[in-house]
DNA sequence: CCACCAATCAAACGATTGTTTGGTGCGGTG
DNA sequence: CACCGCACCAAACAATCGTTTGATTGGTGG
């Protein structure tokens, strides 16, 4: 019990810290098996490819995501409260697995066109959600009437831009980012009644 | 006249092109010549090394933003008036050289350490340009107290990830989109006076 | 017509790349 | 004790990489 990360999840978790930080073209083998001190032949034991293993970090980080978000989605609260938890949660994500999430933001370009669709497709799903919470929100007149596809680019852009500049050691814990985040695009969004 | 494109501006504009369709490493430099049907070896009578001209695209990217940013910042607007100028102009420079912008929001990783610096410090000039308008409106009251870092990343990354998405055949034209993405922004951070 | 110069070619360089193959040691199980 | 299969090694592979060198072209100004 208790450290119960096998050899395999240690690979995932080195190649996500090197891919996000040197990208995945720039990622050898070599610099993988280094990090694991065993030699870069080694590493097909454990994977198929090392595109194989991008796509699997990729799907991982998209599919934490996901899992989180979606709840939320689903929920009977009021769209503004479920934007904002959303916001949050997402913020939360992002900074909780920064490497995984990075490689998936920034590494779709490194796929195959198969494999990429694949991923593409997450994507889509996740902006629908968002676009969901968003259409409902102006339906019911909580939210100002707005360019739905738009107003979601906003707010995905600002979100997943966190991955660029967090760290742990700033002044601001991600739940308080989010917040800020939160509050912001609330406040850009709420219908005034000035009746 | 008309056509006033030299060979080595033509090599830019390709190579822009491919670092930000398939990234940089992802580029060989045998790309970059069959795109101008030549040999590989003779690109090196126009550039000094694939770094160097990484470093040049980048550097000229952040250059085109800054000197289109930068006279609006300095203008005696309220402050108001200011951001939402930006957030235009940011917007519209992205539509506008979409590879060049690419390339320098998503290569930073690809430059050796020195010139990374100088990339970094160009960004860091124009952070504070950011931060200074929020801050200006803060003081003067016409912005509500928020967290001037938080809020420029914030407003930062939605306008950055335009690239990702952007398209010129698409519903809405950069100005359009920009002047969304000002009325969120502004609406989120205005003072209300319930007096 | 000669001299020059920019643009390009032709060919080679050592290094590194991702991947495959066949083998080896070892801990546990029947 | 025999066996299995996991984890890894050792070695090789063809291909591609960025870069350098020296020669060659074609046009232009003197």
């Amino acid at each position: 019990m208790g450290n119960e990360t096998t050899r395999r999840e240690e690979l995932l978790i080195v190649a996500a810290r090197l891919f996000s930080r040197k990208g995945y073209h720039a990622t050898s083998m070599q610099d993988i098996a280094d990090e694991l001190n065993i030699l870069r032949g080694s590493l097909y034991h454990y994977i198929e490819s090392k595109e194989g293993l991008l796509y699997e970090l990729m799907e991982l980080g998209i599919q934490t995501l996901m899992e989180r978000v979606r709840p939320i989605v689903e929920s009977d609260l009021p769209p503004d409260e479920k934007l904002a938890r959303l916001i949050r949660q997402h913020t939360i994500t992002i900074a909780s697995y920064p490497d995984f999430m990075a490689v998936f933001l920034h590494e779709l370009k490194s796929l195959s066109p198969p494999r990429r669709e694949r991923i593409l497709a997450y994507r889509q799903e996740y902006d629908h959600l968002v676009r969901r919470i968003l259409a409902e929100g102006v339906e019911r007149g909580v939210f100002r009437p707005v360019d739905v596809r738009v107003v979601s680019f906003a707010l995905l852009g600002m979100v997943n831009w966190v991955y660029q500049w967090y760290s742990p050691d700033g002044p601001l814990s991600a739940e308080e980012i989010g917040t800020v985040f939160a509050n912001l695009v609330l406040q850009g969004l709420l219908d005034r009644d000035d009746t």
